[in-house]
DNA sequence: AACTACTTATAAG
DNA sequence: TGTTATAAATAGT
């Protein structure tokens, strides 16, 4: 939300980050309030500044939202998010704590697992896709898994790539690209076929 | 900070304002983790729902944070804690494994959230594949992007799709595509257009 | 500390 | 739940 983008980690110049912490703890307050306000809720938030000093926001205090939670009733399902922990009250509710962060943790991994599995799914793709064009010597396989709405896009789509060769037939990588694709398929006469190469090594 | 600018005022509709409830609890969740992160501090945040239902996230985590806040600040109470704030007591052993597991669904949730801007990107890349292919009106551009060493490749890779058309002149769905793909470029002459057409339909 | 150009959060659909 | 137009937060100055 800045100038630029910025990574999440740590701000390593000291002074920045204590401009970083100021403005943020300061927005970070501010949605606190405004979630409390428009949700009637009660919200807490405590942060120690870089250099330790203690900062809070509480509606309707700090304190007695630490209270509720720390005593919270048993009875509730207590839900946390991301590096927190959670209810309180003897080791008993330790005991369901430590199960509660486990199952995130698990279902965390499962997400996860999903994850990795669906972004190896499309580097696959990916890949073939390059393959198609650029690539090896799967083409017939990869051409023929294309579906006919498919084949007729790719048609359209050439023929309309063909117009565009004629509008600028001298122009550059654009052309030439799809004189060197009318020469790969229909090889042109002996001449043409000459012309095509001197055209092509301007650009390759 | 959305479609409308809104006043900051308990939302009547209970509907809308559980939704309301749930995205900003997020967003106040990421924002906090964000301070934590950029900043290295500790940053503790609870909040109630509008159904009571508590929600909390912390860095390292909420309880650790009660603790550091109401037994040091003493701004607010002279008097040393009672019940609700010494969690101090909490065996070592506990407080270990609870702070192993804290780190480990922070660490599983940090590469989930990589995990899913990667498969993002490369969705995205997949779809700028399909368009160049099969795609709608910016080929010139697409194929402009390619670099010098793809167009070789390019080509290269269409010489050898020539090839596989004689060697395969009659065959099914590689042939006619190709056919196709002469077709668009470089239009035969009346009558094989039509025998063209005519190996299409077969396929398409 | 104030200013914006940009990113991010989110209200409405 | 996912999308999008717009408001809001904020990084760099």
């Amino acid at each position: 939300m800045g100038r630029r983008k910025i990574e999440i980690k740590m701000v390593k110049d000291s002074n920045c980050r204590q401009v970083t912490f100021s403005k943020r703890r300061t927005g970070l307050f501010k949605k606190a309030n405004e979630l409390a306000t428009l949700c009637g809720t009660e919200v807490g938030v405590v942060v120690f500044s870089p250099g330790g000093k203690p900062y809070s926001f509480g509606q309707p205090n700090v304190e007695s939202i630490a209270d509720r939670f720390l005593n919270q009733d048993q009875r509730k399902t207590t839900t946390t998010t991301n590096a927190s922990s959670s209810s309180k009250r003897r080791s008993k509710s330790e005991a369901a704590a430590l199960e509660k962060l486990n199952q995130q943790l698990n279902d965390c991994m499962n997400q996860l697992n999903d994850e990795k599995l669906r972004g190896e799914a499309l580097d696959k793709g990916v890949a073939d896709a390059k393959g198609l064009f650029l690539g090896g010597n799967n083409e017939s396989k990869s051409i023929q898994e294309l579906g006919k709405t498919e084949l007729e896009k790719l048609k359209e789509a050439l023929e309309e790539l063909r117009e565009r060769v004629k509008e600028r037939a001298g122009e550059m990588e654009a052309s030439s690209t799809l004189l060197m694709l009318s020469n790969a398929i229909e090889p042109p006469p002996k001449l043409e076929d000459d012309y095509v190469k001197t055209k092509v090594a301007k650009n390759v």
